[in-house]
DNA sequence: ATGAAAGCGCTAACAT
DNA sequence: ATGTTAGCGCTTTCAT
């Protein structure tokens, strides 16, 4: 039996590794091509500085060896990181279309993203301590919930962008939706619909719940509908909304339009009242938050006020690199901005609209 | 204007870094403690060989620094990660579940994860491929779609086992709930409801349909339900299955029962088949997959085959540490196991059941 | 164009 | 119990 088989029949796929299973390096690299470990890492990250023919005998022998550069070593050696850390809900599917766009926008900017997931057995803070771990330079909060002074305090440490959380730090910057101007379109909308019996189902404490309550109550005085309209407990999931129709329905049993907290919430609302007999939208209009893909589903239509994940993710990115460089540079602290984005009314049948 | 005031009068919160602006390390702790670095380091890990009034003062010294451990610099150091890299995606809500799961199961076994995100924009093989650049000792892939020889190639290099999908390779293990045991109980089920023209809305291509299908086929036969029964498109989302019954309901308008391929597309089909004028269970049964938390719902009450995540993960956690720990220790490698793990189904009201 | 030497922040081995 | 030395895999700086 030759020496190689003392391995096994059972042989692995894919290059092999050297005998003592240690993982290839850049000296094994450099060993195999016949040239100077640095050289390879000239060769490897694409640097001037090495001949043609040089450099393919060495992408060669690192094919042929299966070598894969080691990014925690070349972070360390390189003094940056060159990473931003995005904290994300994983029960929030809108936080999907969120990374996917922000991975871009980061990869765009010459970033790498890590991610770390809140879930219902990981808090906020041990998420981001996670990423300030592995020294991530930036950090992108989504949807937030810390307490302001505790994000400052982290904001001391790395750059910070929050988005779609309702902050106005100095020490941070922010990315939003036009929560405000999104509530005023939405009344407006219903109310030349010729609705004037209009309810809000809110998602008391969720980010950006405030402004909206706010604005509705002052949009609806404006139009001289203060005894006709109420706020009333929603939520931010299906469910929520859901339980919160119900029992608006019966408290309120002649409203013609609600305008739910998202998209989600919206969703339980109208399967709800459809099941209570309400058909949408001759009976109940509804209008929604987010614009996400749900909100094109067949059965829901629903009209909504679009808040763009890429421009969310391409203003955080922005953002949140420039401060990482300011700090790079040792500049002194940037002041915190807070970027509203426009919102936009996406007309749907769910509110009578005619549109698609 | 003193030395301390020239950074700015706007003072960052938190615990300052030095002056220079790098971030604190061992070496910093160590000589604001008066004690050597690697002793620092034996307190930070909480080693042994440190008296109790040196820790005191170094972890005091630590905190007042602002200390934080280089997670990179000490995987780099200790020859292993102890990581295992997660690829989910990130428009599936059930994968959020899964990563609240295998993160716990990881850390009780001693590992920390790594996530990312396959998503329009990236797919699983660039997800995969930095997770290998961090150096990941086991990669746990939810519903990969990668060819079978593509995977292969990776657990040449690394411990794998993949959730939730269809491979039966040697060279790495796999999890995933039975699937020709909850497609006969959904058939029996409804069999014994008294239905007989059941549909089956696939997602052609999709992990577990094959085999879904297939046994919805052979179970009607078993039944004598041959001439009765149909397989039609449907697809694996909330879109996908409203469409899909609308379709479904024209070509097969006796229909009473559908069995769904998973509970989004049950969600929709329910949607839809409600908007159509059709009463759930009353004139449509339907049945989903995953018993997800969706199916709770108060309006879609849905009955469905339960998948447990919890299960589901630590298994997944278990085989791929096992495997790593195997590589680590230079043994021959493992041959491939394919753990099916039991189902069961969760009867609520959209299959006409009288429970809750 | 290439090589030699140093060092990122940490842990491990050995010395005291 | 504590200090010294070495080195993980890489990039950087300086020679040649």
């Amino acid at each position: 039996m030759s020496d190689a088989d003392a391995r096994d029949a059972h042989d692995a796929p894919g290059p092999a590794r050297p005998g003592n299973g240690k993982r290839v390096t850049m000296r094994d690299v450099a060993e195999a091509a016949g040239v100077s470990q640095p050289l390879v890492s000239i060769v490897m990250r694409e640097a001037p500085g090495a001949g043609a023919e040089t450099r393919a005998r060495v992408l060669q022998a690192a094919a042929r060896l299966g070598y894969r550069r080691d990014e925690r070593a070349r972070m360390l050696r390189q003094g940056r990181s060159l990473l931003i850390g995005i904290v994300f809900h994983a029960a929030q599917p809108f936080h999907g279309e969120l990374i996917d766009e922000l991975q871009l926008a980061a990869r765009g900017a010459g970033y790498n993203v890590s991610l770390a997931a809140v879930t219902r057995h990981r808090g906020e803070a041990d998420a981001i301590d996670a990423l300030l771990g592995e020294r991530v330079e930036g950090l992108v909060l989504l949807g937030a919930t810390l307490p302001q002074d505790a994000v400052d305090r982290i904001a001391g440490e790395v750059a910070v962008v929050t988005v779609a959380s309702q902050y106005g730090s100095t020490w941070f910057d922010s990315v939003s939706m036009d929560d405000a101007r999104g509530t005023e379109l939405a009344v407006r909308h219903l109310r030349a619909g010729g609705h004037t019996r209009i309810l809000y189902l809110g998602a008391p404490g969720v980010s950006g719940d405030a402004t909206r309550r706010a604005t509705f109550l002052r949009c609806a005085s404006e139009e001289g509908l203060d005894d006709e309209v109420a706020v009333l407990p929603g939520g931010a999931s299906e469910a929520d909304g859901a339980r919160g129709i119900e029992a608006a329905l019966r408290s309120h049993p002649d409203a013609t339009a609600v305008i739910a907290f998202n998209d989600r919430s919206a969703q339980g609302i109208v399967a709800q009242a459809r099941l209570l007999g309400k058909r949408v939208p001759e009976d109940l209009a509804v209008v929604g938050f987010d614009d996400s893909e749900q909100a094109e589903l067949p059965y829901l239509q629903l009209t909504s006020l679009a808040q763009d994940p890429a421009q969310l993710a391409s203003a955080a990115v922005e953002m949140v690199v420039r401060r990482a460089e300011a700090r790079a540079e040792g500049s002194p602290p940037l002041p915190g901005e807070h970027r509203i984005l426009p919102t936009e009314l996406v007309v749907r049948r769910s509110s009578g609209g005619r549109t698609a």
